[in-house]
DNA sequence: GATAGCACTCTCCCTCGTCGAGTGCTAATA
DNA sequence: TATTAGCACTCGACGAGGGAGAGTGCTATC
C-alpha cells in the first residue's frame, strides 16, 4: 500500500479509536497533517473504501474502519504505545502480592486488567494442576468418605470429597494412601493420565477390591476434568462503550460472557507466546462479532500454563492493550516460574 | 384502610407488576371487576395518592405503587404464589446433585435461582466454616514453605501455604503438627478465635520460637477472615427489565453488583428464619435504591450458615420470589443439615 | 497529481400539530 | 351520602416538516 493511503487509513483507525465517530476528510487533513488538502484526502479515502479498509455508515457522513482495517493497521502499521511507569508499578505491585491460592490471585490479575485496559478481562486457568505430585493424602471423615487431598509442587492443593460403596477402616485407607504414596508421588500431574494410571497401578488393582475403589477414585480425580476454570472482570466496562449503549448488542455479549464455556472457547487461541489479536468477524463465537480481544498466554517455565484476554468493541485500543498485556503476561510467567523454582528447591 | 381502597391498591400493584406501566382507573375498573364504576376507582385513587401508596408520573398518565405502596402490598396483601411442581423438581435437582465443592455448588445454586426467578441472584457463606475441627496437617513443600490444611466435619476443606521467616526440618513440623492436633481438633471452628488460641496454646506458645510461629500461622488461617464469600447469578437478567433500559440505572447497579463488599452489606439482613423484603429507598447500598430484594437465610443444625437473596426493580414479583425462596431456602437447609449428620456418623 | 469550488445527500434536531389516554371536577342519580 | 356520567383539560407520544451542518463526489482548474 503507497506511504500516503497507510497514513490516511491510520489517521481515520486513530481517531476512530479516540472518538468512537466517523472520521470526515476534513479532520484528517486538519488534526494529522499530512500536507494535502481535504479534496486529496477525499480521493484516498475513495480508494480505501473501494478497497474495503473503511466504510461509510451513510453518504456524507465519514468513514469508519472495517474490520480488514483494523486487521491490516494491527499487522502492518501498528506501534505499541508505551507503558506509563504508573502502570508497571500497578501490574508488579498486584505480582509481588502473596498468592497462596491461586483463584483469588487470579481474580485480582483480572481486576487489575479491567482497571488498566477500561475493558472487560477474561482468563482461563486449567482445573489440572502444572508441576509433579508432591504429596498426597486420604483422611477419613466417617467409613463411607474419603477426602483425597493432592499437593502440587506450585503449592497448588486440590480436594475432592469422595463417597465409598463399601465402608472402609483406617488401616486399610493407611494401606491405599501408601501404595498411592508409592507408585504417584513425583510424577508430573499432567502425565497422570487413565493409561498412567492403569500402568503403574496394574498389579496394585488387581490386588482387592478395595484397591480398585482407590483406583477409579484417583481416576476421577486427576484425569478427566481438562476443564479450565474462567475468570472475568470489569464487566461493568463494556457500559461505558458507546457501541454497547445498545442494549440488544449489550446483552449479546453479556449472554457469552456470564456462560464459562463460552469464555473458554474465545480464549482458545493459539499455544504461542505471541499475542492474538481476533478482530469483529474472526471472533469465534457466534454473537461476538462486534467485538475484538486481545490474548496472551502465560508460561510456566517454558510451558503454557494458562490464558490471559480482554475483550472489547472492534475499536479497541489496540495498540495500548497490546502493550500491556504483554507486559502483564510476561510479569506473570516470570512471577510463577519464579515461585514454582523457589518451591522445587 | 377500607376493603375496597385495599383492593384496588392491590389491583394497581399486580398489573405494574406484570407491565411496567402506569395504571388508568378505566384499567382497574375493566380487568379487576371491583362492581364500581372508573370514576369511583379515580377517587379511590386520588385518596392512595395522598396517603403515599401511590404516585403519578405525569398529569395524565396512569398511577404506579410508590415504595409505600409496596411495602403495604407485601406486609399485608400479598399471598405467596403456589409453586408449580416443575419449579419444585428443579430445585431438588440441584438439591439432589454432589457437592464436595462448596463453591461449585453455590454457583450452581446462584444459577438455578435466576433461571426460576429471572431476577439477578446473590449469596453469601461466611468463608469460616461451620462444624468441628476434625483434622489438621501441616504438610512441608520446602523448608520455608508450609501448607496448612484444615478439615471440617462438614467436609469442607480449607487450605492456606505460608511462607516462614526460619527454615522447618520435618521432624519439628511433626512435632508442632502433633501439639496442635491434640489442642485443637475437635474445637468448633467459630469458636477458634484469637483469644482461645491464646488460652489453649499458651504453655505451647511459650516453648519455643517455631512454635510461636505456628502459632501466629494458625491466627492467620484460622481468624481473622470473617469475610464472606459472594457468589451472583445471572447478571444478564437485569438487562431485560424495562426499568434498566436506561444505562446509567444499569450501570449504577451493575458497580454495586461487581463489588462483592457492597453484595455483602445488601445481605446482611436479619438472621432469623423469615425472609427479608427490602423495597427501594429501604436498600441499605447507595445506588441501589431503584431496587428491592428478597433474602433468605438457610440453616445448617438451627444455626445461621449463609444467606441467598435476589435483586430485581422494586416492581418486582414479590409473590412469586417469597415463595420461591422460601421453597429454597428451607430445601437448601434440608439438604446440608443431612448432609452434615451423615457426616458426623 | 493536487486542489478549490459547488451541488448534493443525509442525519440531527427542533418545532408544530394531532391523537389518545387519563385525570379532576361538577352535576345528576340511586 | 356514595356513586356515576359527562366533559373540559393536561400531558406525553408520534409523525411530519424544515433548517443547519457535516461530509461527500464530481468537475474544472492549477
Amino acid at each position: 500500500m503507497e506511504e500516503r493511503k497507510k497514513q490516511v487509513l491510520n489517521a481515520i483507525i486513530k481517531d476512530y479509536i479516540a472518538n468512537a465517530e466517523p472520521v470526515g476528510s476534513r479532520a484528517v487533513s486538519k488534526k494529522y497533517d499530512l500536507g494535502v488538502s481535504p479534496a486529496t484526502i477525499r480521493n484516498e479515502m475513495s480508494d480505501l473504501e473501494e478497497e474495503g479498509y473503511i466504510e461509510q455508515p451513510h453518504t456524507s457522513a465519514g468513514r469508519i474502519p472495517s474490520a480488514k482495517g483494523y486487521r491490516y493497521y494491527v499487522d502492518n502499521m501498528m506501534q505499541r504505545e508505551p507503558l506509563t511507569s504508573a502502570q508497571r508499578h500497578q501490574v508488579r505491585e498486584i505480582m509481588s502480592g502473596e498468592f497462596s491460592e491461586l483463584d483469588s490471585f487470579m481474580r485480582s490479575c483480572c481486576n487489575m486488567i479491567s482497571r488498566l485496559t477500561n475493558y472487560t478481562s477474561i482468563a482461563a486457568v486449567p482445573e489440572q494442576g502444572r508441576g509433579n505430585l508432591l504429596n498426597l493424602q486420604l483422611v477419613s471423615i466417617n467409613e463411607y468418605q474419603v477426602l483425597v487431598i493432592l499437593l502440587a509442587s506450585t503449592g497448588i492443593v486440590r480436594h475432592k470429597l469422595f463417597e465409598l460403596p463399601l465402608p472402609i477402616n483406617a488401616e486399610e485407607l493407611a494401606r491405599i494412601e501408601q501404595k498411592l504414596r508409592q507408585y504417584l508421588v513425583g510424577a508430573e500431574l499432567k502425565n497422570i493420565s487413565y493409561d498412567m494410571l492403569r500402568e503403574r497401578l496394574y498389579d496394585f488393582q488387581r490386588q482387592d477390591k478395595l484397591a480398585e475403589q482407590a483406583f477409579d477414585l484417583l481416576e476421577q480425580t486427576l484425569t478427566g476434568e481438562t476443564a479450565h476454570k474462567i475468570f472475568t472482570g470489569g464487566i461493568m466496562n463494556m457500559l461505558s462503550q458507546p457501541e454497547f449503549q445498545d442494549i440488544e448488542k449489550l446483552r449479546s455479549m453479556m449472554s457469552i460472557i456470564e456462560d464459562d464455556p463460552q469464555v473458554e472457547k474465545l480464549l482458545q487461541t493459539s499455544d504461542s507466546d505471541q499475542l492474538t489479536v481476533t478482530i469483529g468477524g474472526e471472533m469465534p463465537v457466534e454473537g461476538a462479532q462486534d467485538c475484538s480481544m486481545v490474548v496472551a498466554n502465560y508460561f510456566v517455565n517454558g510451558e503454557k500454563a494458562g490464558s490471559l484476554g480482554v475483550l472489547g468493541p472492534t475499536r479497541l485500543n489496540y495498540s495500548r492493550t497490546v502493550s500491556l498485556m504483554e507486559f502483564i503476561a510476561g510479569e506473570l510467567s516470570r512471577t510463577m516460574s519464579d515461585k514454582d523454582k523457589k518451591s522445587q528447591e
